[in-house]
DNA sequence: ATGTCTTTTGATAGTTACTGTCAAATTTTA
DNA sequence: TAAAATTTGACAGTAACTATCAAAAGACAT
């Protein structure tokens, strides 16, 4: 039997996932009663019946918790389907402009909630940064794939190293300005990159 | 008396600067030796002869000592150096490079072994990352007096996100090669955005 | 169902980065 | 030299992690 489609596979996967989402969901709420560093890793655990040892077993790091998310895969699917007549940057820009109007109300509210804390909190700003500089090596590569090029031509890497900056920047803005559109705000950003940075 | 300008000022104040100096060259060769993770601060105390203690009133993290650095204000200087009628993107280039271009050879070589160790291990090359949306601040204020526009302003904001996302994308490809000239690196990469990100 | 095998869990005992406090030592100032 | 201000080190504590290991729970063959 393949190990990956088995009807949602067995108890233990099932019970596996839904503790992982419970205890993000306590941990995202103590944090914004108490503020990230006065929550201990002790009390989330607590909260959501677990011991701290298994914390540490689903989550690395205390700011794991908040930072893990999957919209890596997201991203390359919405890439990958943007029409082959756009330029690389026309395509990460529909491709980012898209992938956040595919989600819900509910789930934009989150994101909205987790950018303003992960940008607040030096730690967590810190890890979140760093774990962007994985996305620029996947827009590296989806560019490179795309115009046929490597992945570390200085053009690439140069073109990928842009797009995470300007991300970052409507990041930091978007955590200060919560009542803006964060898609808008985006697209905006990545129009003018387009247009050449014109300053 | 005003308490800033004492000629020099008191024994006191090169003691610290002193301290401060003698603990981060043993700090730098320590990391080197044993790596950052396997050298506990108590080590670095005892190299250099002070207290763990007072290693925390110099530097408020273990992080710190490795990467505090004064490039910031080299940067304004450079670039409110620039003729006047160049882009605010020219100006930021010929700032970045002739920074580079003054330092020494001695200090380009610990730029680069500081380079290295920030990029490979994960917590400092979080601190640095998350140390560097100061500078993209820094960029966006110096942009944003040369061009008559608010420092939030969208395209202020645009222009500095990328200057970062870029020298990012140079700080980690020159992490992988050393060998190669950190100046030119980030100049070719500029002039690139320059052009127009051309993929 | 039963027993066996494998995976997951929780308890325990560390290590280390970092904080707070206070008295002793050192530098500055009068 | 005496007094005031600052710096230092010792001590005690917190909390994020790590390693280990026995017990509990799920998977699986018979």
């Amino acid at each position: 039997m393949s190990p990956d489609d088995k009807r949602t596979m067995g108890l233990r996967e099932r019970k596996k996932a839904k503790t992982m989402a419970v205890v993000q969901m306590h941990a995202l709420r103590l944090f914004r009663e108490l503020g990230y560093n006065a929550t201990t890793v002790e009390q989330i655990a607590e909260a959501a019946e677990i011991s701290p040892s298994t914390f540490f077993r689903y989550f690395p790091t205390k700011e794991d918790v908040l930072l893990r998310d999957n919209y890596d895969p997201v991203l390359v699917d919405a890439f990958e389907a943007q029409p082959s007549h756009l330029s690389p940057l026309q395509a990460v820009r529909g491709a980012m402009v898209s992938a956040i109007a595919d989600m819900s109300a509910d789930e934009l509210a989150t994101m909205r909630e987790r950018n303003e804390l992960i940008m607040t909190v030096p730690e967590l700003r810190a890890a979140s940064l760093n774990s962007l500089t994985q996305t620029m090596q996947l827009i590296a590569e989806l560019a490179a794939k795309r115009t046929g090029r490597e992945p570390d031509d200085a053009a690439v890497r140069t073109f990928a190293g842009a797009i995470i900056g300007v991300n970052i920047s409507v990041m930091l803005y978007y955590a200060e300005h919560p009542d803006a559109d964060f898609a808008v705000l985006l697209d905006e950003a990545l129009s003018k990159l387009e247009a050449g940075l014109l300053l």
